[in-house]
DNA sequence: TAGATTGTTAATCGATTAACAATC
DNA sequence: TAGATTGTTAATCGATTAACAATC
């Protein structure tokens, strides 16, 4: 600790050994490494083979000497003079982020921002399923919300939560409603709770509550951009 | 640049000159400030009347200590033992924010995604109005979809843009469809757009296109809490 | 008073940036 | 080759945290 052994790497937690097994990403960098997913997956949507650190610097607003930081931090992934292969960058930054496998996740409340989530092909692109719809609404319960999704009444959480490996709730419901959910949730041992409701969750130390909402989202940004 | 005048402080920019008039905060906190506004806002609806730096720090992760700092760069705003008021505490907050005026905001698309912003009472907590919603579906023109909020054509827009004095257009449309809208939002003068659909978009330099979308959020969350 | 919580210091750590040689 | 863009260095700047006296 007191003793400067080497330049640590700035690319890991506390104990700065290489990028081998166990170690844990800054969570900065892993904050940008997934912002740079999202572009170059869009990016290869758009028709792109090939990518430049100012090009994404231009969509992500980072700048373009800290991407090349970060990328060159695991490995030497572009070509001078002609920037980064989009296919080859996306799967190298999933082995950094880890991020492979698939996961499922259970999404709450059907109403129009349940169904703007629902009907989101960002999942699909990145290995998330969402397996599970719930609502209260008895008229909804029944309902085929996309291809794959009928809405399902709450009292199937528990038996959903187990057989379909739920790793995270998703809360698209009215602050009202979303401690209940939330209460739930915990009691079929979710770990992971993502809050697009305004209410402040009170859940257990172990579970860990992520909130935001696209409305929250607009209100950050419109507080830079106005001043 | 080169001599080390007095310890700047923090809470600016390059030039560290006190809270006098012409001062930008520095990034990083404004973005926690206007956070730490959106917490105290709905703690207030929730019927509190003072908050700890503690319970702050237990809704939005950031540090109890960064949040005692970046409050008292502004003033003595708490009450050792008890915690802050957060009436007084919002107000100071908006103050330092300079955000305390009407801003009028533009959104674009009647579907799932638009209904839900266009039905949250964020905006109006935090002195932002949604004055007027398009949509290109004939069909939904002229529907009410909250109690001020009819759906207009987008052959209305250039009008309302300048008769609303729009500063900020909100893209809540389909990925094929952002770019055109952005398009007519940029002829149209307008300097801000807020972007919910997974476009690339291309826009001039002066104009600054913030990109992010609940399934994308949702998604950068994933990759830390699963790992 | 006793307990709680702020305001502030001091030290460390990580992020950011300009600049440029390497090289495709 | 000439032009473009990466990979990397070196330096600065800002964020983060623990700790604790001040004080409500």
């Amino acid at each position: 600790m007191s003793v400067k052994e080497s330049p640590a790497t700035p690319h890991f937690g506390s104990d700065g050994a290489s990028n081998g097994a166990g170690d844990r990403l800054a969570l900065a960098v892993a904050a940008r490494l997934s912002r740079y997913l999202q572009i170059l997956t869009q990016a290869k949507k758009m028709g792109k083979d090939t990518i430049s650190s100012q090009e994404l610097a231009d969509y992500t607003h980072v700048n373009s000497t800290q991407i090349r930081r970060d990328l060159s931090g695991f490995g030497k992934f572009g070509k001078r003079g002609v920037g980064y292969d989009i296919d080859s960058l996306v799967s190298q930054v999933r082995k950094i982020l880890r991020t492979t496998g698939q996961h499922n996740i259970a999404l709450f409340g059907a109403g129009h921002l349940g169904q703007a989530i629902a009907s989101s092909d960002v999942f699909a692109d990145h290995g998330f399923r969402i397996v599970a719809l719930f609502d209260t609404d008895g008229d909804k319960v029944g309902n085929e919300v996309t291809a794959n999704l009928v809405v399902r009444p709450y009292s199937d959480l528990r038996a959903v939560v187990r057989d379909e490996q739920i790793v995270v709730g998703v809360l698209a419901v009215p602050s009202g409603a979303a401690q209940g959910v939330a209460d739930e949730l915990v009691a079929a041992g979710v770990k992971i709770i993502f809050n697009y409701s305004e209410a402040l969750l009170q859940v257990p130390p172990e579970v860990t509550v992520h909130t935001s909402s696209p409305a929250v989202d607009l209100l950050y940004a419109l507080y830079f951009y106005l001043t």
